[in-house]
DNA sequence: GTACCAATTGTAAACGCTAACATTGAATCT
DNA sequence: AGATTCAATGTTAGCGTTTACAATTGGTAC
């Protein structure tokens, strides 16, 4: 198993033949080289364990078959989406760059334009409203890149994403169905990023229709813990009977908020979490949820970034939306409690 | 913000210089070029917005600033080693490709081998413990690479993981000190990854010291859901008055199989976790739990490979163990429960 | 025997960069 | 003045591939 740095030339002089006969045998073109010739390099291939430069082959052929991927963060969405990009990259025979930018938009395009720097064929991004005109411009050059689990307003990137306003709306739904007024909706500050403000949406939405008023959205601060002090603060002073979440840390931060506060699942405050984590059921009670299918979002988001790297027709914006469900549990309580 | 496919030579060209001190002046050889030419040129690489194309740097320069990561799965555990990872390599200046197995020791290799292709500079792996010969070879060319939260037993390859042994030994001997006497470890099969078998390891050694010989390994299925029908079974058929997680997903199923099973913990049956999950206050009992710090272990990992790569000196192997802690709640009940 | 063709293989340039070595002109030394 | 040094810049080859274009060979048709 000798791993010594050979390149396509040691392999050409050792088997009596040109450079690009052995470039046609390593690139599959069989049909132009006669069957012994390409036995005997495959042989001494094989022998040497020689495989060809990857760096060399991309600057030649300015395809590298790596795409990047540009997220948040990787809380246990980000984790399954990331999951369902990787699954489909391998099976496609490409390779996977990663980069996290904690929503900085400067970050944000630093990294991509880094990934590009490297070549890679395609970018798959979760991208801040920010960075308008960065995004046309590549648009413009047509330069595949898919948003995934964010939609770009003024931007027509190609986006796989959920509908996040129903999310949100059918949680509003669900808890003034049950008879439920004073929902507050927990979230972080939504300005730069569509899965907040389209969730904050959805719940206005909700509210009107049943021409709620006593509802309210509470915004909170990102770093871990301020999320749930705020909430016991507001819990004490308000009257609250109901609260939403709209993400899989602020599940964790309001579920934590409540117990400390000593109040009662469903009898004092239902709540309706986001994103069905795991342990969903495992807490008392068990926790009714929005889930969003993040591992197919991952998926679908691959495939169609490598549907626009591969074929330069079907390139006109395209985009894909999830439908959330509501996983109800006992969180809630039932009708009338 | 053009950004065309701009050359080195094209800015040499527009500058009236050649591409060695253009070349000069990107890799800040600033003391070899009169400070003019200097201003002249870099304000043409502003305008146009030329970035150097990293494959042909890399070609050229036989290092490509990027390492390689090829973990098994992306669950809980592994983001956090991730993100380490992530965050260490960015502050360095490295970009990252990442890779998942599900621990299939070909995959295993197959993705090295795909990294070393593309020329990273270095790879952290969560290695199986077959590959021997391979990772033999791998050293010996001294190529750049650390295993993370695995061991690799007659392999010495630099390693950054946690003490396995310690942690079960912790579980079990808090279990047999509040008068635990049926223990159950779970396991999924434990033959081929070091943190499994130390962590039975460790529980076996608890058991002796105390000499309890009631207690017994349950190695379970590592298709999602069997474990927690195989523990269903288990628990109607035996005696089991506590029973000791040995991951991330275990702690799911158990806590789902015994929430089926009707028993009270910790009453019935006290629990330990691992991995110490977010959510572990929020269950009822809350959760005590072997906590593992995956952040830190992803850092260290990052930096020494990174020290690899820059220090051809500092390069015998090095092994870095962290220590576990146990996180005391309420699932394993106190004395005399 | 000459012309033509297909099959197989080779030559050489190019991809975009870096670096060893060479060149230039002016300043400094003796 | 001639030799020496130094700062600034340039020439050129090469990193490991691919590929347009040639070249060689033997066979076939006439």
């Amino acid at each position: 198993m000798k791993m010594e740095k050979i390149t396509i030339s040691d392999i050409a002089r050792l088997s009596n033949v040109s450079k690009t006969t052995v470039s046609r045998i390593i690139n599959g073109n069989y049909g132009k080289v006669n069957k012994d010739t390409k036995e005997r390099v495959l042989r001494i291939i094989e022998e040497l364990n020689y495989q060809p430069n990857t760096l060399a082959q991309g600057l030649k052929q300015k395809t590298t078959n790596v795409i990047g991927i540009v997220l948040s963060k990787l809380h246990p969405f980000w984790s399954a989406v990331l999951e369902g990009v990787e699954d489909s990259c391998r099976s496609k025979g490409y390779s996977l760059m990663i980069s996290n930018t904690g929503d900085d938009p400067e970050l944000e395009v630093e990294q991509i334009k880094s990934f590009m720097q490297r070549k890679v064929d395609g970018v798959i991004v979760s991208p801040t409203i920010h960075n308008k005109a960065f995004y046309e411009e590549l648009i413009e050059r047509s330069y595949p890149i898919v948003a995934v689990s964010r939609k770009t307003p003024n931007v027509s990137l190609n986006t796989v994403a959920m509908n996040d306003i129903k999310g949100s709306w059918m949680a509003t739904e669900h808890l003034l169905s049950l008879g439920r007024e004073q929902i507050m909706l927990v979230v972080y500050p939504p300005n730069d990023i569509s899965p907040r403000y389209e969730r904050v949406a959805g719940f206005g939405m909700a509210l009107k229709a049943k021409g709620n008023q006593q509802s309210w959205v509470e915004i909170v601060d990102e770093k871990p813990g301020m999320a749930k002090q705020k909430i016991i603060e507001v819990l004490k002073e308000k009257k609250v009977d109901a609260i939403i979440s709209t993400n899989n840390i602020l599940n964790l931060e309001i579920l934590k908020a409540v117990k400390e506060s000593g109040l009662k699942v469903p009898e004092d405050v239902a709540i309706v979490g986001y994103d069905d984590p795991a342990w969903a059921e495992l807490v008392d009670p068990p926790l009714t949820s929005v889930y969003q299918p993040a591992y197919e979002i991952g998926e679908k988001a691959a495939n169609r970034l490598i549907e626009l790297i591969k074929n330069t027709n079907k390139t006109e914006q395209e985009t894909t939306i999830f439908e959330p469900k509501l996983i109800i549990r006992n969180s809630c309580g039932e009708k009338g409690d």
